[in-house]
DNA sequence: CAAGAGATCATCT
DNA sequence: GATGATCTCTTGA
């Protein structure tokens, strides 16, 4: 069953939470890539110092301040995307970055995008995630209740995880310590170093 | 195995 | 002109 708008406009963080075991689907050329979450990050709102529309409202955050259940995509590094999807109300800006997936579809497609052969290598980090899944910022602002891109419940209770600090967001002073990153407990697919 | 550097660019100051 | 919600490779023990 397809995640529909409502979904999204929950609390970030329980919508962060939620995602663990649902089926991330992007329908791309003659390929479709299906991978199960298996590790997000909640990205609270303007007052989340961690949060890139803690800055305000820009060009690149604008899609964070739309409604909920569209696709932040934004490029860092130089090198890598980044897949959020935005939550709760329109004109508040907060989001979910999906950090991980556990390839189930489309595998020698993902190898392909990724140059790599290894599965646990696949997918296990934001930026390689992206690779794999052919996620790049033209689908920034994308609605992931429409057909080319979306998450599934595909049933099953939710998995045992756990809740740790973020990534690389040291600079967010007292925020950079909230356990706001969530991890499926025992999965060999969340992101590695 | 851990640590460090390099790659490379959109966005904001 | 600086920097970042990262990854990979190289180095050294």
């Amino acid at each position: 069953m397809k995640l529909s708008r409502p979904f999204y406009e929950q609390s970030t963080i329980d919508v962060a939470k939620q995602l663990l075991g649902k089926f991330l689907i992007h329908r791309h050329a003659d390929a479709t890539l299906v991978g199960r979450i298996v590790e997000t990050e909640a990205y609270l709102g303007p007052h989340d110092l961690a949060c890139h529309a803690a800055k305000g409202r820009t060009k690149r955050t604008d899609v964070m301040f739309g409604a909920a259940g569209h696709a932040y995509v934004y490029f860092i590094y130089g090198f890598y995307n980044m897949l959020n999807l935005v939550t709760e109300a329109k004109d508040y800006p907060a989001a979910v970055l999906i950090r991980a997936v556990e390839p189930v579809r489309g595998i020698e497609q993902m190898k392909q995008n990724r140059k790599n052969e290894l599965l646990h290598h696949l997918a296990s980090g934001p930026g390689k995630l992206c690779q794999a899944f052919a996620i790049d910022r033209s689908l920034n602002g994308a609605d992931v209740c429409g057909k080319v891109l979306y998450l599934e419940d595909q049933g099953g209770s939710m998995p045992k995880f756990d809740a740790t600090p973020r990534i690389g967001v040291d600079y967010a002073a007292q925020w950079k310590d909230k356990p706001l990153r969530f991890v499926v407990r025992d999965s060999k697919f969340v992101s590695q170093r």
